[in-house]
DNA sequence: CTGTCAAGCGACCCGAGGTCATTTATCGGG
DNA sequence: CCCGATAAATGACCTCGGGTCGCTTGACAG
């Protein structure tokens, strides 16, 4: 056999077959970040791990940027279903310390989604079409305010609004906090070789939490 | 005359002069990073409008990160005297509120710095000997351990260890929020275009003031 | 004035994103 | 069943920017 992650597809000439074709890619790229770093990916090997030829990735993803902008979607939009559920299901009282947890801890092991979230803006979004950014703002927008709406429930002392507010709070947290938690290999050495520099040193979940926590008890003690 | 920015100076021999090019190319590199982005800053023209030429700029900076993360050191610690001297010399009542809006009007118009913060661990510490990096984290330790005792002499409320980490934060909502109302070009057209989106713009200063004021209310609440 | 040394130079290299003319699998119609 | 049309797939090739290196040349000592 000659497959290497799903079923050879000879021609993909029905649009469900091109769907597939995406979404093979985007896995292929998404097992190769999982282990490295934006940089580290490149599109000749996302290619070879789909078990396509280099120019085929650019008929499904235009840019290298396009490529990953859509695996952020999907993650990101998996978070937010997960979140959602677990803030609708959970029973009990919610307190502003239980939603700061509840949403550190949904984050726990999402390695990839906090790392990109991280990239966001200051790659993802350079070199990609209008067209592109406009469709994921629209989802986002729709996303953040049924989240925001949500968290608003959960927490009586929140005015109108300010679930959306905190939501972009949180997400310049995630990637304020995780471009300091999340050190490169260089940064990782210094640390190991000079542990008087433990104070700069941060863990992700942990501060996370806190910073959160913090936020949402200073609305309430408004 | 040749000379495009400073004196042109003749081969540098003494390791002042050595120190001149150096500050000579760190200055090229900022007033080009200014009016563009990272991305758009090529060696080469830092190079051209220092008056040296291509190979020369390796000579003073091993890689464009080393000389990006350079620029940001001095951006940095300049940023650390000026907020030192401001809650050293702001006589009155020091409430939590003030804090949050000396810090995050001390950042007010200082765009190359918040912009290289963003990058810092994204893409400045990727390519940079471990001596840089030391280096840096050293230093910064220092001004932050300083910086920190400040904060928590102006805030009774705060415990011992609570000023540097809450220095730490704010590193991470400028980062975060900063990645938010930066926008590339791309995406200030689909603002442009969307009206709706507004919910997701940010105003940097503003929003920046809101998240520390309300993390500070958040620790004197406890 | 001259020899030495290293600052400066720029043609060159390399690797990665992105292109496009060509190949060829697939399918509908005869 | 074959054949011609269509467009998915290919990979050699292009571009561009960071980084290298052997040669050139200016500054200073003697």
């Amino acid at each position: 056999m000659v497959s290497n992650t799903a079923k050879r597809l000879q021609r993909a000439r029905k649009e469900e077959d091109k769907e597939a074709r995406r979404r093979q890619l985007l896995e292929a790229a998404l097992a190769l970040y999982r282990s490295t770093s934006y940089e580290a990916v490149k599109m000749a090997d996302v290619a070879e791990r789909a078990g396509l030829a280099k120019g085929t990735v650019f008929l499904y993803f235009p840019t290298k940027e396009a490529l990953f902008l859509a695996m952020l979607e999907e993650q990101l939009f998996a978070w937010f279903d997960r979140l959602e559920t677990t803030l609708t299901e959970g029973g009990g009282r919610w307190t502003g310390a239980r939603v700061a947890r509840t949403v550190a801890e949904s984050l726990e092991g999402e390695e990839p989604l906090t790392r990109l979230l991280a990239r966001l803006q200051t790659v993802l979004e350079q070199n990609v079409s209008t067209e592109q950014v406009r469709g994921f703002k629209e989802r986002l927008l729709e996303a953040v305010q049924r989240a925001g709406a949500l968290v608003e429930k959960r927490l009586a002392f929140l005015q109108p609004g300010e679930g959306v507010r905190f939501l972009l709070h949180v997400n310049a947290l995630v990637t304020g906090l995780l471009q300091m938690a999340d050190m490169a290999p260089v940064v990782r050495e210094v640390f190991a070789a000079a542990p008087h520099l433990e104070p700069l040193r941060v863990d992700f979940t942990h501060e996370l939490t806190h910073a959160l926590t913090l936020l949402l008890r200073g609305l309430e003690a408004r």
